[in-house]
DNA sequence: GGAAAACCTGAACAGAAAGACAGGTTTGTG
DNA sequence: CACAAACCTGTCTTTCTGTTCAGGTTTTCC
């Protein structure tokens, strides 16, 4: 059961869904093919629940980080180091999400327009808080949260594409940190973040 | 032939490769499904031919604008732009890259690890001129890029979720010019670049 | 004008893959 | 222990899809 849905996400993660079998995930799970279509039913519903499984960690950190009550060089350097590491250890998750959003979100369209929506919006308005406090330039709020899933989805995502111009087969931890450092600075250069000396709030 | 061509694109941009089929081409194209074969011979070989023309505009305005007769301020903001305005072009081509990407770039790997990695390379050493010149903060040069990448590539490929975010069926010409204008704006502090009027050189 | 080459396509084929199902095994429960 | 419920799986069926091929049409070139 839990097997199933690792094994799924696994291969989901390296073909797309139209590009996986039932059976190579039932292999990859070391069962028969007819078991996963016990529990799950279809190929379409075992989609959809590793989807959904996914679909929460997307926003997971953002609640965590950018609040009123922090200042922006703590809350956005800590949501960027979160989304990082969140690629880096769950990059099968993240290529899922990305393959999903690539096809046009058939699946999660409903969530995306949602629940999703009203988060980042309400995140947005806190970006926008902390521009009103003279904590950091004015910056379009949405469009800091686009770029920032964009660089830091790109270390999952696009990772052979990384790894091939660097040169080596995986990222060392040491690289990695400079990713992350690179990643850091851009943002918070880049949004003209106050230095957090000036006391929070 | 153009119009084989053109349909796969579009239909290979939807639905991914695993996901497309000839049939569904050769609808797009209004042309018999053995009229593709004719031309192409297989499935893979359409693909990859599709491939070829869309990867040499990924490294296409980096030689332009990112040299070392430029400053940096120029440089970087030209080509921002450029790579912006390629994502809103050309969706499509942007979409079959990442998809192509994702699945860990079994087609194009060769290409990648040669003529691309030597290309960013020189890229990169230029940008490290930049610094060394005093023009721009010191700043890991690929790392840069891979984020200039992933901020660019999020307004092709995700952009259901842009547009969901927003609440809007499609980006307007303005709202996307915001775009453009954060993402010049994160690079340009966020590399700390130094005001042009400075004479350039 | 005629032959050869290139171009085109309807119909059939072969393999793969999703799903159905019947029958068997284990687990839980009174 | 007995019975039911849940669990499991080998095999079969059906649909889909990439590919072939035989035969036709148009174009090119002498």
């Amino acid at each position: 059961m839990q097997a199933i849905l690792h094994a799924a996400e696994c291969v989901f993660a390296r073909h797309g869904l139209a590009g996986s079998t039932m059976a190579e995930i039932a292999q990859e799970a070391g069962l028969p093919k007819a078991n996963l279509h016990y529990y799950f039913g279809t190929k379409d519903r075992l989609y959809q629940t590793v989807l959904e499984g996914i679909v929460g960690e997307w926003l997971d950190h953002e609640a965590e980080w950018i609040t009123p009550n922090r200042h922006p060089a703590e809350g956005l350097a800590g949501y960027v180091r979160a989304k990082m590491l969140h690629a880096r250890r769950r990059p099968d998750a993240s290529r899922i999400w990305a393959s999903e959003l690539l096809r046009g979100a058939p699946v999660i369209m409903g969530y995306l327009c949602q629940t999703a929506r009203q988060q980042v919006l309400g995140t947005a308005r806190v970006l926008q808080g902390w521009s009103d406090a003279g904590l950091m330039d004015r910056i379009a709020p949405t469009h800091l949260l686009f770029t920032i899933w964009g660089m830091t989805q790109t270390y999952a995502d696009f990772d052979v594409q990384i790894r091939s111009t660097l040169g080596t087969s995986d990222l060392s931890d040491t690289e990695f940190e400079t990713a992350i450092q690179t990643v850091t600075t851009m943002v918070l250069k880049g949004c003209g973040v106050r230095s957090p000396t000036q006391l929070p709030r």
